[in-house]
DNA sequence: TGTACATCAGTGAACGCGCGTTCACTGATGTAC
DNA sequence: TGTACATCAGTGAACGCGCGTTCACTGATGTAC
């Protein structure tokens, strides 16, 4: 019966759902190298071997939750760029920033998964490419409105990128922003670079004892880059 | 007797840096979550309490490794920033941005465990912040000599900072780059994040399909961030 | 210079813990006739 | 509608492993008289 095949099918999706929530939980307290799927397990009232119905293994359940966290993070970005006027792009950039920032700081962890240090061992599947581009074409709709909407003025006396980036560039044109030119993909690519060197900076300590006014130090910054790419 | 007191306190002091030496390359190999005070004991010939004469727990070999790590990379740019032309300071934010670099590629996992995702449960101890700092002093007597010598002539219609900035970089200047106007030190901050968020990037993975002309594309950004501190 | 004592490095066994993964199994749920 | 069979979820035990840390100990090295 379909309907009742769809039944098991619903069961066993909840319950995949339930086992990347608790995952996800722990992975919020411990850090990656902390998660463990017998916790989990414990967790779910299951016995450790019942987990391997769902994920094949530990880095399968990894994976999961790599890509859930980008996609999280991605959604909250295209929420804070979509909640602004439209044409105004410093003003989408600057949302843009802060919600990266914001979200980074309410999953301290996840984002340490996402954008620091690699898990040793753990390789990346191909699966996960999409969704971490996902607040990256954000950003790039948004410069790349910005330029067709000549509103970029960006600030003279910078060099223009070397030849060789050319390739490099035109591939990243056609994904993330196309019809930019080589200059501003280049300064783009500079200011988004800062933002998250900017963030990691501030969750991984590098501020400790140096910047206490870290939310008016950031915006600062990200209005300074965003200057740098042409945006006022 | 002091001369073999002192032989003694050799041999330890020689055994001390032996530990942390195969601690390191079993760093360089695992990552900081794969270092154990057994590995190395092994690794030593020791029986795996024997280490605890040398160091009271795992956290403190840590400790050892981390400021380490910051005297390694703080030279390296300590002798990149030496090599050139005193006054020509845009070779010279090069040669540091440069040094940053090819430290980090050619030690990830150090450069991780510095600047990549706080491993869970560790707390730093006060005697890294020293040492931690030994780049950006580097970095801040470039950007002070710039600017005494009236070098630094940073591009126009750039806000400035926030005037609640003005204790944090307050605080700043007198230990980084003192003398240097409020204005410099908020560009000086961005052109500093900006560099390691551009080291990050590459190195956790960032530009994977992406970006393959990765030096050509850190020379540029670097060249732009310096642009902006002023450095042409 | 020689002897009694104190300091220290390293041993070996143990404690108590947790982990990922495999495998033969039971019993419930779904399918086909 | 009822029965025989196939699929699938979850169990429980086990394998084989590694870890940090403690503790009573032996034996060598250094110190003081």
């Amino acid at each position: 019966m379909n309907a009742s095949r769809s039944a098991r099918e619903r069961v066993r999706a909840e319950l995949t759902r339930e086992i990347t929530e608790i995952a996800r939980r722990q992975l919020a307290v411990e850090g990656a190298p902390g998660l463990s799927l017998r916790a989990v397990a414990r967790e779910m009232g299951m016995v450790s071997s019942a987990i391997y119905r769902y994920f094949p293994s530990r880095d399968d359940l990894l994976t999961a939750l790599i890509i859930d966290g980008y996609n999280a993070l991605g959604e909250a970005v295209e929420v804070a760029d979509a909640a602004g006027d439209p044409g105004d792009f410093t003003g989408r950039w600057l949302a843009v920033c802060r919600a990266v920032r914001g979200w980074a700081l309410a999953h301290p962890h996840e984002y340490a998964l996402l954008y620091g240090s690699p898990v040793p061992g753990y390789q990346a599947p191909q699966d996960t490419v999409g969704p971490a581009l996902r607040d990256t074409v954000v950003y790039g709709k948004i410069i790349e409105a910005a330029h067709k909407a000549g509103a970029l003025t960006p600030p003279d006396g910078f060099p223009a990128p070397p030849p060789v980036l050319a390739e490099d560039f035109g591939r990243l044109r056609a994904v993330i922003m196309p019809g930019v030119p080589d200059d501003v993909v280049a300064r783009g690519l500079t200011a988004w670079t800062g933002l998250f060197g900017t963030v990691s900076f501030e969750l991984f300590g590098q501020f400790n004892n140096t910047i206490d006014e870290r939310e008016a130090l950031f915006d600062h910054v990200m209005i300074t880059l965003g200057r740098l790419v042409g945006l006022r």
